[in-house]
DNA sequence: TCCCAATAGTGATATTTATCACTTAATTTT
DNA sequence: AAAATTAAGTGATAAATATCACTATTGGGA
């Protein structure tokens, strides 16, 4: 099995502050899965006992309204972690981790990761920081959610899909999400997001092939999410 | 000037860990203040170098939108925190935090709350815990406000201020807010907000005493906010 | 490879929500 | 206390968005 100190993942995130005896300490007692698309990696109000580093592959974070619909709170990609903050604040999962593609994920028990948070304060500073800038997101998406239109929040939504997955060799979005997640991310009806999205296509704004989005014209969209 | 080993502060949130000797090191550099009805105790994008104990009165948390709307992220009240978010992630303050009426704050500098995180553990975690919270809150509110209609919002808005702010010697609500800034709590228009507020009036669900708001039927908001 | 189920797309319509243009009431200010 | 602001409330209307009922297309499994 790979051995946790030459992971690519050491050069994201939190882990890249990790000493070589703590990732080694990692690779004795990690595993490794894969998970299917459409797979949960963890489910919302379970327990989870360890920290998910993501290795390759994508996955969207979801949260089951009261009713009945799915909110996608946000996108993770390989080289993110999941699950520092249920160990940190030792309470059950908030969000849904789904996979959006085949995955290949690392699992480290919760005792490795809480050594070396006591260990090393780097670290437990640089997990803080990440959730400190996860709740900063979540407050600008609040406001943007309650005050701005469908249109202007799908607009966001596809500069924000390019940022995170960037393109693929034909400049296209490189995520395959169904016209009912992106939807559900922007909190609309389906047939909305699709007639919106058809509009944009219309105005040359975006090309649409099959299920790759291709931003044509980035200003336009910029201007669009900010209600010009 | 008043010591914060007595302070009633140390009873909530992440100050009760705190050592004799950390509080009296807390009093000899804390300053206190007053701040007025209307003013800022915090502003969007500045920085700050401490810790805000409020002692007494209450705040909106809000951010101003793109569009030039206000957005109220969450209300704060005596033997809250502020400012933590920003000292332990270094990062400039993402919210306005506004007094709703006069407030007594204690300003605790930056270095006495980084030395106890390197002294107390405790400390640290409970403060991780705190924001913790507020990110699973924030994504539950991305959520609702994405998904729920205006009508669902003000009833889960109104069930959550009595939950925060309790009620008065007549069973209001112990908050006096305008109608705009229910508005802007919700996400909606403020003539939007005064209607719906008739319509629950209308319907005996609650009863409005000029600013004040009173719950009369609580189970009809629970289900009202589930859509029912 | 064909079939089935899931997804995408469209049009008509209903519902929700915002906007505008006011009146009335409540606070401040002078 | 009167005047001037500011906030609350109302009705009419416009705009945004959801819902329903469908057809077309796509993409895996048997």
């Amino acid at each position: 099995m790979s051995n946790c100190s030459h992971c690519i993942m050491k050069r994201f995130n939190a882990l890249k502050t990790l000493t070589h005896d703590e990732l080694e300490r990692f690779s004795d007692h990690k595993t490794s899965l894969i998970i299917k698309k459409g797979e949960n990696i963890m489910t919302e109000g379970n327990s989870i006992n360890g920290l998910y580093c993501i290795q390759d592959g994508k996955c969207k974070l979801t949260k089951l309204n009261t009713n009945g619909k799915e909110q996608i709170i946000k996108f993770i990609k390989g080289g993110d972690i999941l699950g520092h903050r249920s160990i940190l604040s030792d309470e059950p999962v908030g969000l849904n981790a789904t996979a959006l593609e085949d995955m290949r994920v690392c699992f480290i028990p919760k005792g490795d990761i809480l050594d070396s948070i006591k260990d090393n304060p780097q670290f437990s500073l640089n997990l803080i920081k990440n959730i400190s800038l996860q709740l900063s997101h979540a407050n600008t998406s609040i406001s943007q959610m309650a005050q701005k239109p469908v249109k202007d929040r799908l607009a966001e939504t596809l500069l924000s899909l390019e940022e995170i997955f960037g393109v693929d060799n034909e400049d296209c979005i490189d995520v395959i999400l169904t016209r009912e997640e992106i939807a559900n991310t922007i909190g609309t009806a389906t047939e909305s997001a699709i007639r919106l999205l058809s509009n944009l296509k219309k105005d040359g704004v975006i090309n649409l092939i099959g299920k790759k989005i291709k931003i044509l014209n980035k200003n336009a969209l910029k201007n669009l999410s900010e209600g010009y």
